[in-house]
RNA sequence: CGGGGUGUAGCGUAGCCUGGUAGCGCGCCUGCUUUGGGAGCAGGAUGUCGGGAGUUCGAAUCUCUCCACCCCGACCA
């Protein structure tokens, strides 16, 4: 591609609308343009980087047996209330009325329409397994669009959707989809971990996400680094302290808190570990029948509240934060000094598995301006139900017995499931077996965010300078920078031929006949993030030399002419 | 949805408090010079000051209202 053929929009300045880095960089080196809030134009420069992730990704799915197919983006309503996910999505899902007054929406997933088209196609245990995918625009309406493509509302994913007679069966589809993304995700030169996850609103049982490891991601990571334990903080386990619990050696007793109404206070005051305060967090739980039951979560004073799996506690499944109001009226007293000791038998309590080994512990009292100490279970109050749900934090041992945890930032790029049978038995997608007996078929899901890579390769991949894209996924894989391109014949002379030359070998080469000063060259190179930069000038051309820098290199090194195309090749 | 903030040329901004009809840098156009790290000189174009209403002789500036966008939180395959 010759730069004065092409499109290049590079800016000193980004808008003040990105934060991010990635966003910033994307914005400068003119790859995507917003039109309103999660909406990006995907320029021409942009649109090649798309498109070498998404001939990956297609890459590997084929590889991997996957058939590619293609849904409509709109879909009809009566689909989604067969699943009764019309009123479950909510305001995520953009809802859109036909002139017949139809009700449709844009969709932000396809288990749906893949599920339907699978009941109507599949009808023998001969045709299983399947596995569909497709690479397709998405639309979700985001609470709080942000970060460009990271958290856009409208972006690129594959989705892939496999049927099965049978768990076994869906568990080798389950690993060879899990292979498959490691393998797109190494050739795009990402580093990445593949964790277990909670499995959210889709459902189902088995779940990986696998994140791009970023400072900047939204989800936190749990590892270990003498295993191969991985899982998103959502699940991962906060296992029991080892040993029992130790005996009481304090009396019970009343202290002054009169301003203390935080746990991190209350142990500042009275000169004690955060680790031996306990909090107590009210929570209002609705049961099937619609009854509402008051329960206390206890949680260390040094440990946060993991909702996901209070939720998975029996009688939890539906919880909301009590109100001020709702405090007052079970505990008889405002928040920032309540506790379990002396609760009604309304009050149903929760404690963390860290706070049952706890003795002598410090909390609550029910008493404005009061707080208690040497609180022990048994003698104090009842042994409560013990559950695990907290967060887990650095240090804790890791969940398999080796080693400890660490935590590290990650931006979830893909995500597997094993959706079971779900959506096929909520749409009764079946199929006759051997027998000729009716049986449901068995459904796995599979997403990879082909546009939120991009920002997140750029997250793990840029300088001062600018982006620098993995080779795989690069715009262009190699710039020539001629100097003096307007002035001098022999630069012009050795440029097309090196162009010509690239260009026949099938590099993916872009030569900047602009004219531009050098500087205004090398910035846009280094901006955009080519990976690999020739420098013909009059200066070398005189010792049939030309000039060689990787983006990643501090400096040029000198090339003969004839050397290049083969050291370029190698590079590639 | 709650809290906070911002809207001035393509991008970044000054001016707003204390009303007098908009300025700067980058970018863009023309010409000349320049050509190894975002050039210099000269000339030039581009603004419904987010929209509407109000106060005023006069509004980018004050008031009201609507809209858009951003940040924090909740939310989230």
């Amino acid at each position: 591609m010759r730069a004065s053929q092409f499109f290049i929009a590079t800016q000193k300045e980004a808008p003040q609308e990105a934060e991010l880095i990635s966003h910033k960089l994307m914005l400068r080196a003119g790859l995507i343009k917003r039109l309103g809030s999660g909406l990006y134009s995907w320029m021409p420069l942009g649109l090649r980087v798309l498109r070498k992730v998404e001939a990956v990704v297609r890459e590997e799915m084929n590889n991997a047996g996957a058939l590619e197919l293609l849904m409509p983006a709109v879909q009809p309503k009566e689909l989604w209330e067969e699943t009764g996910r019309w009123a479950v999505f909510g305001p995520q899902m953009l809802k859109i009325r036909d002139r017949h007054e139809r009700d449709f929406c844009f969709g932000p997933t396809h288990e749906e329409v893949i599920t339907d088209l699978a009941r109507r196609e599949i009808r023998s245990y001969k045709q299983l397994p399947l596995n569909f995918y497709q690479i397709q625009t998405k639309f979700r309406d985001e609470i709080r669009p942000r970060f460009g493509v990271m958290r856009a509302r409208e972006f690129m994913m594959k989705d892939a959707y496999s049927f099965h007679t049978s768990l076994e069966s869906l568990e080798q589809t389950y690993q060879t989809m899990y292979q498959a993304y490691s393998n797109v995700f190494n050739r795009l030169g990402l580093k990445f971990r593949a964790v277990r996850a909670d499995t959210g609103a889709i459902g189902g049982d088995g779940s990986h996400e696998f994140h791009v490891l970023a400072d900047s991601g939204e989800d936190a990571l749990a590892y270990s680094e003498d295993s191969d334990f991985a899982a998103n903080v959502e699940l991962a386990e906060a296992v029991a302290p080892a040993g029992s619990r130790a005996a009481a050696s304090e009396a019970l007793r009343e202290v002054d808190t009169p301003k203390q109404t935080s746990c991190e206070a209350v142990a500042e005051l009275l000169g004690i570990p955060l680790s031996k305060t306990v909090k107590s967090i009210a929570l209002i739980a609705t049961d099937e029948a619609g009854q509402t039951s008051f329960y206390l979560l206890l949680l260390r004073g040094d440990h946060n509240l993991n909702e996901i799996k209070a939720a998975k506690v029996a009688g939890l499944s539906n919880f909301r934060f009590a109100t001020e109001e709702e405090i007052r009226d079970h505990l008889n007293c405002p928040p920032g000094f309540i506790g379990p000791v002396g609760v009604s038998e309304r009050v149903h309590l929760v404690a963390d598995r860290s706070v049952a080994a706890l003795h002598d512990f410090v909390c609550g009292a029910n008493k404005p301006k009061f707080h208690l100490a040497g609180v022990n279970f048994g003698r104090d109050l009842p042994e409560p139900l013990v559950a695990d749900i907290r967060n887990v934090v650095e240090g804790d041992p890791s969940p398999d017995g080796k080693g400890s945890i660490s935590l590290c930032r990650g931006i979830e790029v893909g995500h597997i499931f094993q959706l079971r049978t779900k959506y096929a038995a909520a749409m009764d997608a079946s199929y006759l077996d051997e027998n000729g007996q009716k049986q449901i078929m068995e459904m796995g899901c599979y997403g990879i965010g082909v546009s939120r890579i991009i920002g997140a390769a750029i997250e793990q991949g840029h300088d001062e300078r600018g982006i620098i894209f993995p080779t795989a996924m690069a715009p262009f894989s190699v710039a020539i920078a001629p100097i003096g391109y307007d002035k001098s014949e022999a630069v012009q002379e050795a440029a097309h031929a090196l162009y010509a030359e690239l260009q026949a070998a099938g590099v993916d080469v872009l030569l900047d006949d602009r004219g531009e000063r050098p500087g205004v060259m090398f910035a846009d190179m280094e901006l955009i993030g080519i990976p690999h930069r020739i420098v013909i000038g009059d200066r070398g051309l005189k010792e049939g030399q030309v000039e060689y820098q990787a983006r990643t290199d501090s400096a040029a090194r000198n090339l003969a002419i004839a050397d290049v195309v083969g050291v370029i090749q190698q590079a590639l």
